[in-house]
DNA sequence: TTTCTACTTTATAATGATTCTAAAAAGGTG
DNA sequence: CACCTTTTTAGAATCATTATAAAGTAGAAA
């Protein structure tokens, strides 16, 4: 299995319910978004297996440290997640809570021109707000 | 008072604790950041009266709704809100969860080139996570 | 293979921010 | 004041997330 490896170089233990969760999240052709709930329900329908929440919680946060997963800055009930770990940005459709992708060459480059004394830029994210 | 106005303009009663409200969040000289716990700590402090958490809740909401405040973007477990309502931006210091505002004018026009079907843009709000 | 140990999973309880409820209080109008 | 609507409030409910601690598993060593 594909997935073995990439979890062992991370110090994470390829377990049964690992490489199920990482079939879930990385077999797919393109990348997504998506909250703990959505993720449960789709473990559930894709393969024919109980994940309890809380494995599912602790293997989303430990994939999310290694950088297998990124959170998206949002404000929602939910925290949302994204299996596309690339430099990007999102649209949030308030109207039905969806994200949508917005690649870095759709914004053009971002120059922060202020400085924070003794603080170094881990990351700069757009988000932009659509309705109706 | 200076706030009774603004409120029967925005259809909301001025009651007192509104009023009382208004003086914490617009009173001041700066602008600032905070989540509805650290408002009711202040209201505390500032006013000796017992404004009770389900009015801040609603007072801070239907201000919201308004436009007299703004919240912010972020995954935090607690809401953060803004009573700088301009357009602007926000360095978020993720070593002591601080919010530091960014102006527009420190970060530079973004062009948004992908437009989404019958959809509008209602903001772009960039977050810049800091680290030491 | 057997044993040992650390890591993992799991059911369940706890937490905590936010929202809901419904009764009492206050605002506004005539 | 009298009336009706909006607001406030204490407390309960909700619900995503985290903590707990017991049972299971993986990997390594013997
Ligand atoms: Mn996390
Ligand atoms: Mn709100
Ligand atoms: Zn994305
Ligand atoms: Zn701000």
């Amino acid at each position: 299995m594909k997935y073995i490896e990439k979890l062992r170089n991370s110090g994470l233990r390829p377990t049964k319910q690992r490489l199920k969760i990482c079939q879930v999240l990385f077999d797919s052709e393109k990348t997504f978004h998506f909250t703990v709930n959505d993720l449960a329900k789709k473990i559930k329908i894709k393969i024919d297996s109980n994940i309890s929440l809380a494995t599912i919680y602790n293997t989303v946060h430990a994939f999310e440290k290694k950088g297998y997963l990124k959170q998206i800055p949002i404000n929602s009930s939910q925290t949302y997640f994204d299996t596309n770990v690339s430099d990007h940005h999102h649209f949030y459709d308030l109207n039905n809570d969806k994200l949508i992708d917005l690649e870095n060459s759709d914004v053009g480059p971002i120059n922060i021109k202020k400085k924070i004394n003794g603080k170094k830029i881990k990351s700069v994210e757009v988000l932009v707000k659509l309705e109706d």
